[in-house]
RNA sequence: GUGGGUAUAGCUCAGUUGGCAGAGCGUCUGGUUGUGGUCCAGAAGGUCGCGGGUUCAAGCCCCGUUACUCACCCCA
């Protein structure tokens, strides 16, 4: 865990850190632009109604009220009581159905924003944290296509973040469900929540748990866990899956499903996407494929990006808006580079370059001269008081600036690279720092 | 919501059978009249989470409480 908030669960960064978490998100936008989505953001709140429309998940819901409203008013009952949302996913499909005259479909849109949920924060989980979700909804119908171009897109996203190996894991809940029920298991809702469980209990465990709450017999257990053992990054995982003996027409639908996912990523994402047929995924509106993403070497961190295929999340009148989409928990992910990666920013401040003062009066001159370089995109700030050069030095310093300018009483300029020592002439119209220095990056400690 | 652990300086932590509140790092000042980092000297900085109790005396023992933290549930 990175440095801790003083109220559990709603971190709030250091300036170092948030440059961290600022060059993830603006890799994200960019990526995301790259591929085509465009950008909305949504309101805070939504009503309880709305929220709760997909499932129980009551108690994770911040509700708002007015702090003098009456006891009535007070939110849990009432379905038009304002609560925060907790996904991006649900008000999203509000604003489909909502704006979908103005929209034109299939409609492709990225989205960054805070969410909350109402519950124990512990090590990657918040009470406060940032999403980002990409999804693509359609008008009717969605081509399947899209999942695989999704699970490409997250690829090429979470590629291009300093964040190590990552592993997009892929199932298919017709895959998981044609299974299930052509074993004989009919609650195939309550096989995958005990699935779910696979990497966290274990497969004995998981096989207790499916004879003890479901029903099922040692061999439906064996079998059902059979599949979940399953990973391949290749589409060899249709050949384990046959030599199980399961026959099902929703089975084959998946299956198929799964194997375009996976051949195309296997080709233009190699490594990365994996069929892996224990992922399950809590969420009830999934309806076909699903990802989950783990970091290599952190997979107890859980999932730091997930989503997948809703055929009927957002509807209007007799009108569906299917969808497929990821979220990527941004607040997660950025706590685990800051605790583990040692990722931090090559500096506190924008600024690369601080304009030491000769005297107090030489303040006027030196803004001169800031005003110059800020001309020519430099991130640039003047010394407030005539300090010794040392103190103006170590002012920088301390800061990461990693230029200090000096202007001389007969007007001449010279600028230090306080890392190497290097003083030079420098003409304030023409100066430009290296290009790796003009911004703040990122590195490893 | 349930169970365990923790709480002392800005940070990481010591603190003996109950006897004047400590270290390292960081910060600030100085090391002879303006170019930092190393080194040396010095200084500042604490309601010992909060409330009660036992005691001549509590950071330490007892009760309560709050916060943090880990696990369960659920999930990014």
């Amino acid at each position: 865990m990175a440095r801790k908030a003083s109220l559990s669960g709603f971190p709030e960064w250091l300036p170092n850190e948030r440059l961290v978490e600022l060059h993830v998100l603006d890799t994200l936008r960019r990526t995301f632009e790259l591929h085509g989505f465009g950008n909305i953001e949504t309101r805070a709140v939504e009503t309880v109604g709305q929220l709760l429309r997909k499932g129980e998940i009551d108690k994770e819901v911040y509700g708002l009220s007015r702090l003098q409203a009456d006891e009535g008013e007070a939110a849990g009952t009432d379905p038009n009581a304002l609560a925060l949302h907790f996904d991006l996913t649900v008000p999203f499909a509000r604003y489909v159905v909502e704006n979908a005259g103005h929209l034109a479909f299939p409609f492709r849109r990225y989205q960054i924003q805070k969410v909350w949920r109402g519950e124990r924060p512990q090590d990657g989980r918040f009470r406060e944290f940032t999403q980002a979700d990409v999804d693509v909804v359609g008008d009717g119908a969605l081509p399947f296509r899209y999942d695989v171009e999704l699970a490409l897109v997250i690829a090429d996203a979470l590629g291009a973040l300093p964040i190590g190996e990552f592993t997009v894991r892929v199932n298919n809940r017709k895959l998981a469900e044609g299974f299930y029920r052509g074993l004989g298991l009919e609650d195939t809702a309550a096989v995958l929540r005990s699935i779910d469980k696979l990497e966290k209990i274990g497969a004995e465990k998981v096989a207790e748990l499916l004879v003890a709450e479901i029903g099922a017999t040692d061999e439906q257990a064996h079998a059902a866990l059979a599949l979940a053992s399953i990973r391949t990054a290749d589409t060899s995982f249709v050949d384990q899956v046959r030599a199980l003996g399961v026959e099902h027409e929703l089975l084959d639908e998946g299956l198929a499903e799964l194997t375009e996912v996976i051949e195309a990523a296997s080709q233009r994402a190699p490594g990365t996407v994996v069929a892996d047929l224990s992922i399950a995924r809590g969420l009830d509106y999934y309806t076909g494929t699903v990802y989950e993403t783990v970091l290599v070497g952190h997979e107890k961190l859980g999932s730091i990006c997930s989503g997948g295929r809703y055929e009927s999340l957002a509807s209007k009148g007799n009108r569906v808006f299917p969808g497929v989409g990821l979220s990527i928990g941004v607040s997660r992910l950025v706590s685990r580079l800051l605790a583990d990666g040692g990722l931090q920013a090559t500096r506190d401040v924008p600024s690369a370059v601080l304009v030491a003062l000769n005297d107090d009066d030489s303040w006027y001159t030196a803004q001169d001269v800031a005003t110059a370089l800020r001309g020519r995109g430099i991130a640039v700030e003047v010394a407030a008081k005539a300090e010794k050069f040392g103190k103006q030095i170590r002012y920088a310093d301390r800061r990461g600036i990693p230029f200090v300018w000096f202007t001389a009483a007969d007007g001449s300029h010279e600028v230090k690279d306080i890392r190497s020592g290097d003083q030079v002439a420098a003409d304030p119209q023409t100066w430009t720092p290296p290009a790796e220095d003009l911004q703040p990056g990122i590195t490893t400690s």
